[in-house]
RNA sequence: GGGCGCUUAGCUCAGCGGUAGAGCACUCGCCUUACAAGCGAGGGGUCACUGGUUCGAACCCAGUAGCGCCCA
């Protein structure tokens, strides 16, 4: 048996242990195994990221559950990889380009996507080393990338049967655009801010013909084709059909009346510029009118005049300016705070812009995957997000898919030289002479199929056929529609209406210990890979999982590393204490009747508590298996029965080592989901076993619930809790023993004597003892000799407070005795409670008016 | 503007009809032979507010206030 030093030193332990799991094939799953399969595949981190603490909240999570599901015997896989991040990969490649002074035109499509392919595989997926920091129990073996050849022909398998069902098409439509990444994004790509603007009034046309507009982007109206009015607007219901000339251009333009503009909103009256903005765009649409585009992709205004040539940000005061130089501004506010939406890769303000873009038709794909989470197909936990979930899916718009971007799966259609448009299946050659789309999919297409390309489908693997629909899906509310939402609509539609997952997990956002949300401007980040190093990484992650409760978000700080570093530390050289005192695995648990109360009592609670950590992993109650484990540990285990354990083992009672042994062999294997390296190190030291990995998870032997023996040892804690506040109250050290004469005889404490003098230091009474002191704690009365004057401020102090909550009880109870409506409705089992407190607390008072009696005066 | 959630000890959170809990922080005493990353003891809360339901409310209902998140 190896010496283990006294302090747990997690950097020796992890790596080792990570590639031993790694090469016993520990991690890899077997579709051929006859076990019930449980799957799940990591939400795939960008290819271009690394690991934050939300990463590692997320995997702590998938790791617990899928080390438990192996301990079970389940067929488990918990399969990785990473996607292509189109515009942020394409960005990083773009930025080591710039240094050297060159754009991606420069190198020209198809060798600038051999660079990026070349960055891949040099720089990208550093997270998926981190993730071996953490412990993940990924199946390496199975790593997928949303750009391998296989996920390419799901991608282009599944494109094409959309596009033969029509639910793929081709459009002009005003769209999100950014000028900086010069693509399409689509609507959740868009991040909103309320962000200070100005809001400008301008009157356009003269005297009574006149109305007056307000907008925040005075700019586009030189691509204004209309005003628009409510058609019931008494205000300007004269003014609709006629026109009015639009300032600085001198084009005169309509005035129409459309049902969706606002009477109450500002002046009631809207600009209309159907090229840069949808409201407008539908006006138009409604309307018949032209669209008029006067900014290119760049945000440069184009509209011939003065200020053609502008970015939009300095168009825009130009404009105003103009404006009142000609005596139209008729308001001004600013600042004016309204929301304002940004490129979520690079936060450049977005631009809608008018476009020719491909779309998916969402409307029998959301609806499929709002009904799969209402017919209970899918669950969602916890239940309230599922709101959140038909919000969305059951208004989705139409998903803009085309990126105007180099890296990425291409669009696999193609036109001929007649505009023919042809899209072309995996197997398929396009006609000669056609050319392919320039444009990309959206990465989240191609994510959005994870659950099953990375099975191995559009083939029938092997992988699919087991592992599809996955168990879990585990990740933070705030993707739920970005993401889940997507992969329920294609995983319905590929695998005939099978959804891609059997729950989906949610949990929240990591936090600092004050609540507020981590931020580098704001110096509250935590480094996973920090703590790993500084606190090991079972105490990073049981950190996390002691605060995941589902749905909520989890608030952390250096402090509470540090414990959860402590608690390591605690099994640690609990577990050390076990073995230098012999604990033995390999015997079979003695029969009840030849065991201690406390060996009964420790196996009562083990059971216990086996089982509610099992129940409440079935509510994904992180939070509560973790709290669970940590009390039963620390407060039973290393407090109590290792205590009692050491008299047991010192008066020869073996059968101890045997309760020892086995109660941290099943404390091990319930802790080794949350914290896999310092209960692995620990249980091959204890049983010789290869690995906890695949020693399978505890069952709850109720069979060894035991209430006898649990208020045997709850008595045992009672007697030992009250003495020692005696002792301390009196200012007697701990380590000081003194003389005492205990009144067991007769009580259920009888045979704990030698156990109770040993945690309280109290000898026995020699042949000339004189108590200085007396207490009584329930019917046992503990007389000792503290050898020098008793405090008696302080044990009347005390006394006097244990009488006040004494009589406080018993007024309390009494009270509800004496209520007839109490007595008469309340069940059974409640007034037998109170009856029962009702005795104990009498019984106290008059206990402790006797010792404050006896107590001497002065 | 619409929707959802939260408000319990100094901080972060459990508890969700029958004696207010945990971790950390705090106070006091201890190197007691597994562990000072520790041991023992202790202090600390009109459970946001106002009404209602109930024998009984932190918990259920209604309203108020404050905070947060999502969507528009």
């Amino acid at each position: 048996m190896p010496e283990l030093p006294t302090q747990y030193a997690p950097a020796d332990v992890e790596t080792r242990s990570y590639e031993r799991w790694v090469s016993a094939g520990h991690f890899t799953a077997d579709p051929g195994s006859h076990g019930a399969p449980f799957s799940v595949v990591l939400p795939p981190p960008n290819v271009t990221g690394s690991l934050h603490i939300g990463h590692a909240l997320d995997h702590s999570i998938q790791d617990a559950l899928t080390r438990r599901a192996r301990m079970r015997g389940l067929a488990t896989l918990w399969l990785p990889g990473t996607d292509h991040a189109g515009i942020a990969t394409q960005n990083v490649v773009e930025r080591e380009l710039a240094k050297e002074g060159l754009s991606r035109h420069d190198l020209g499509r198809e060798a600038f996507v051999e660079r990026v392919w070349q960055w891949k595989e040099e720089s990208g997926g550093r997270i998926l080393g981190q993730m071996k920091k953490l412990g993940d129990g990924v199946d390496w073996s199975r790593e997928r990338f949303t750009m391998d050849p296989g996920l390419s022909r799901a991608v282009q398998t599944i494109f094409k049967r959309l596009f033969d069902d029509g639910l793929i098409y081709r459009a002009e439509r005003i769209i999100n655009w950014c000028p900086r990444c010069l693509t399409a994004l689509s609507d959740i790509e868009v991040e909103h801010s309320e962000d200070e603007g100005e809001l400008v009034s301008i009157r356009y046309g003269e005297g009574d013909a006149s109305i007056v507009v307000a907008t925040t982007r005075a700019e586009t109206m030189l691509g204004d084709v209309a005003v628009a009015v409510h058609p019931g607007d008494e205000r300007y219901r004269h003014l609709i059909g006629t026109k009015v000339e639009l300032p600085l251009t001198g084009r005169m333009i309509p005035i129409v009346g459309d049902e969706h503009v606002d009477p109450a909103f500002g002046t009631g009256a809207v600009k209309v510029t159907p090229a840069h903005d949808p409201n407008d765009f539908e006006i138009a649409r409604r309307h018949s009118l032209p669209s008029l585009t006067v900014m290119n992709e760049r945000g440069v205004i184009t509209a011939h005049g003065p200020f053609e040539g502008l970015d939009r940000f300095e168009a825009r005061p130009a404009v105003v300016a103009a404006l009142r130089a000609d005596g139209r501004i008729v308001a001004e506010k600013r600042p004016y705070l309204h929301s304002v939406g940004h490129c979520s890769r690079c936060k450049t303000v977005v631009e809608p812009r008018l476009s020719l873009q491909w779309f998916v038709d969402v409307s029998p794909l959301a609806k499929a995957a709002g009904d799969a989470v209402r017919d209970g197909r899918t669950r969602i936990h916890p239940p309230e997000l599922a709101k959140r979930y038909f919000d969305w899916v059951d208004d989705m718009h139409d998903w803009c898919i085309s990126r105007q971007l180099w890296w990425g799966h291409r669009i696999p259609v193609w036109y001929g030289p007649e505009g023919e448009v042809v899209c072309v299946g995996p197997d398929e050659e396009p006609p000669a002479g056609y050319a392919q789309d320039p444009d990309v999919l959206d990465t989240w297409f191609s994510s959005g199929l994870w659950p099953f390309s990375t099975l191995g489908w559009p083939e029938q693997t092997p992988e699919l056929a087991k592992f599809y629909p996955t168990s879990v899906l585990v990740t933070g509310y705030d993707i739920l529609f970005f993401w889940v939402a997507r992969m329920m609509m294609f995983g319905l539609y590929a695998m005939d209406g099978q959804p891609p997952f059997r729950v989906v997990a949610l949990h929240g956002m990591v936090r600092d210990q004050y609540g507020k949300k981590m931020s580098k401007s704001f110096g509250n980040v935590v480094d996973p890979l920090d703590w790993i190093e500084r606190y090991g990484a079972d105490a990073t992650r049981f950190t996390l999982l002691r605060g995941a409760n589902p749905g909520s978000d989890v608030a952390i700080s250096e402090e509470w590393a540090a414990g959860s570093r402590n608690f390591c530390n605690k099994i640690w050289n609990a577990t050390r204490f076990a073995l230098l005192n012999g604990a033995t695995v390999a015997a079979p648990l003695p029969d009840a009747d030849s065991l201690t109360a406390a060996d009964r009592w420790i196996l009562s609670r083990l059971a216990t508590v086996t089982r509610a950590v099992d129940a409440a992993y079935e509510e994904f109650e992180f939070a509560k298996v973790s709290d669970l484990l940590y009390h039963f540990a620390w407060d039973e285990v290393c407090d109590w029965y290792v205590e009692l354990a050491k008299v047991q083992i010192a008066s020869g009672h073996d059968e101890t080592k045997i309760v020892l042994g086995h109660v941290f062999d099943a404390l091990l294997r319930l802790l080794h989901p949350l914290t896999p390296f310092v209960t692995e190190e620990l249980w091959r030291a204890l049983t010789g076993g290869e690995s906890i990995m695949v020693a399978p998870w505890p069952g709850a032997d109720t069979n060894r619930s035991d209430t006898a023996a649990e208020a045997e040892i709850a008595a045992v804690q009672n007697l030992v809790t009250e003495v020692r506040r005696f002792r301390s109250d009196q200012g007697l050290k701990p380590g000081q023993r003194v003389a005492a004469r205990l009144s067991l005889a007769g009580t259920s404490l009888a045979s704990h004597e030698t156990a109770i003098r040993s945690l309280l230091r109290l000898d026995e009474p020699a042949e000339t003892f004189s108590p200085t002191a007396r207490l009584t704690v329930a019917s046992v009365v503990v007389e000792l000799d503290t050898a020098g004057a008793i405090d008696v401020a302080a044990e009347r102090k005390r006394l006097e407070k244990d009488l006040a909550a004494a009589r406080k009880e018993a007024a309390q109870t009494q009270a509800k005795l004496g209520n007839e409506q109490f007595m008469a409705k309340a069940p059974d089992d409640v007034v037998a409670k109170v009856r029962g407190r009702q005795a104990q607390a009498t019984a106290d008072i008059g206990r402790l008016e006797a010792q404050l009696s006896a107590l001497p005066t002065g």
